[in-house]
DNA sequence: AAACAGGCCTAAA
DNA sequence: TTTAGGCCTGTT
């Protein structure tokens, strides 16, 4: 991969595997959102960034010095996407599977934004999820400006865990408040190391995470893969089911695409829903 | 209007 | 160990 510097952005050429549109609606993540032209704008890492694709490169806004700080391993630029493909192309099913996601990768996102997201996520609908989520973001997490539009970070577990169930009211989260709160608790009293999680065997953090209330297999799954990049965690929800159900029967076994397990789910899963109904 | 949406918890077999 | 019902809320 090539990087060139433009002011106010960065020119990734030949990355790989990498497009912007399915990275960022595949169901991994939940504050990029698409602008008219295309470009995708978020906040992550508690900065703001625009992305797009344009001919054959990727430009991420920000000096050279963003991305290798931030950018480059957020967007889990180190691994081969199309190898990993490859890979995971083994029966017919995964082949188009593979072949339709060809373009999307495995973010690296911030672990307590991810484990929080997902707790609101249970039960719930995108556009909601999307909703309660900013709607906590604007409430309680640091403004930030960018390109003349005001953004706001995710707030951190201690901010969060100051606050009481009345002051979660507001972004209409229902039963779910009582878990953000002790999820943040969790975190911000130490009690529950998200940092040396992700350093720990896959059982011994899936364990720790389901230790808290609001948090099953699901949720669990979901914050390994996405939170703490453990990408052999195969997270199964209703589609993902169905879909196992479908084409592989009752004796599946995710660990047919060990180590890259949960990059075989998330194609699965892109696959399944974008073609339901057809 | 009733069912459902990217689950989880509890109680009961 | 598996199953049913309830849960906040918003949308269809």
């Amino acid at each position: 991969m090539r990087l060139i510097e433009h002011t106010g952005e960065v020119e990734l050429i030949g990355a790989g595997d990498f497009d912007p549109s399915l990275i960022f609606e595949c169901g991994q993540c939940f504050r990029w959102n698409a602008g008219e032209d295309g470009a995708y704008t978020g906040v992550a890492l508690g900065r703001a960034a625009r992305v797009r694709r344009e001919g054959g490169s990727i430009f991420i806004s920000g000096t050279a010095a963003d991305f290798e700080d931030v950018w480059r391993g957020y967007f889990d630029l180190e691994l081969d996407y199309e190898s990993v493909r490859n890979q995971l192309s083994v029966d017919t099913f995964m082949k188009k599977a593979c072949a339709y996601g060809a373009g999307i990768r495995i973010m690296r996102q911030d672990k307590w934004e991810a484990l929080c997201s997902f707790i609101i996520s249970q039960c719930n609908n995108i556009p909601r999820i999307k909703k309660i989520i900013e709607s906590l973001c604007s409430l309680y997490g640091d403004r930030v400006v960018f390109e003349g539009g005001d953004y706001c970070t995710f707030p951190a577990a201690e901010r969060i865990a100051a606050l009481s169930e009345g002051d979660l009211a507001p972004i209409r989260c229902g039963y779910r408040a009582e878990y953000i709160l002790g999820a943040a608790n969790a975190v911000a009293s130490g009690a529950l190391d998200l940092e040396a999680l992700s350093r720990a065997a896959q059982g011994e953090a899936r364990s720790a995470l389901k230790a808290l209330r609001g948090v099953g297999d699901k949720v669990a799954d979901c914050v390994l893969l996405y939170g703490l990049h453990m990408l052999d965690s195969f997270p199964l929800d209703v589609w993902m089911k169905r879909a196992v159900a479908a084409n592989y029967g009752s004796g599946f076994d995710p660990a047919v695409f060990a180590p890259y397990a949960g990059i075989a789910q998330q194609y699965m899963f892109h696959y399944t829903r974008s073609t339901a109904g057809q």
